[in-house]
DNA sequence: AACTTGTTCAACCGCTACTGT
DNA sequence: AACAGTAGCGGTTGAACAAGT
């Protein structure tokens, strides 16, 4: 039987004070980041090697852009998820400064709502005329159905279960748009920012547009999702 | 002003993939 | 090949705050 990660009796729990963050970045300063096991003892900090990666990922790294999303980062979000699904890392890879949990918050407190009032399904990025057939355009989302789809996430018709390692989940992401229940039709997509995105990022990208084309001679500038035509 | 309800987001948890032995 | 340890991911939780009554 695996060790857990760290001994909970000994680590803090909830939120960094001040002090502690310091004991952090001062540490990551002069010794840099990895082996986030050993770190938090090296570092003088109660908390668990995985804590300590989230604080420093999620909020201490001087490269995070934190405040406001921007109109073409909301834009690139709704993009790649509709192309991606709930990747959240592979989709803040391609925002620069943003981390997968800013990214994530932000879809479901925000994005979420946006496309449900616009009348897309956020799952599938598919127009629902079934829920407001006369104008899903004026749609208002009651705050009960948003959060319900909030907290059931994991029940998402295109998502899978749970997650398996990338080459698998792209196939089932890839699965998944061509299926015709659930499936957006093919993407031709322009995912830039005006930042120069990373190549390890742009890979991935680049790795799901051939899944997304196979062989068969997938046209994939035919009809784009509705979630795309509003934005163009 | 006090209370209730809704929203946001930092942090945690459990799981899987990866890597080394 | 099998196992153990570690890193990383996505879903979920709960405290803090805001808005409404």
């Amino acid at each position: 039987m695996r060790k857990p990660c760290c001994d909970k009796q000994d680590t803090n729990k909830g939120a960094w004070s001040k002090q502690e963050d310091q004991k952090l970045i001062d540490y990551i300063r002069t010794h840099g980041e990895g082996c986030w096991r050993s770190l938090p003892q090296a570092a003088g900090l109660l908390r668990c090697g995985k804590s300590c990666r989230l604080r420093w990922i999620n909020y201490l790294r001087p490269d995070l852009k934190r405040g406001n999303f921007a109109e073409d980062e909301e834009e690139l979000i709704i993009k790649l998820h509709a192309l991606l699904g709930n990747r959240w890392s592979l989709i803040a890879g391609r925002l620069p400064g943003r981390t997968d949990n800013e990214v994530k918050n932000y879809w479901n407190s925000h994005l979420r709502r946006k496309l449900i009032n616009m009348g897309i399904d956020p799952n599938n990025h598919r127009l629902n005329n079934h829920i407001h057939p006369s104008s899903p355009s004026k749609r208002v989302v009651s705050d009960s159905e948003i959060s319900s789809g909030s907290k059931n996430q994991a029940t998402q018709s295109c998502q899978p279960a749970k997650s398996h390692g990338d080459n698998d989940r792209v196939s089932d992401a890839a699965s998944c748009l061509e299926d015709d229940t659930c499936a957006l039709p093919d993407l031709n997509l322009d995912l830039t920012m005006t930042t120069i995105p990373s190549s390890s990022s742009l890979a991935v990208v680049e790795e799901r547009h051939q899944i997304a084309e196979p062989d068969t001679g997938t046209e994939l500038e035919s009809a784009p999702s509705p979630t795309l035509l509003l934005f163009r």
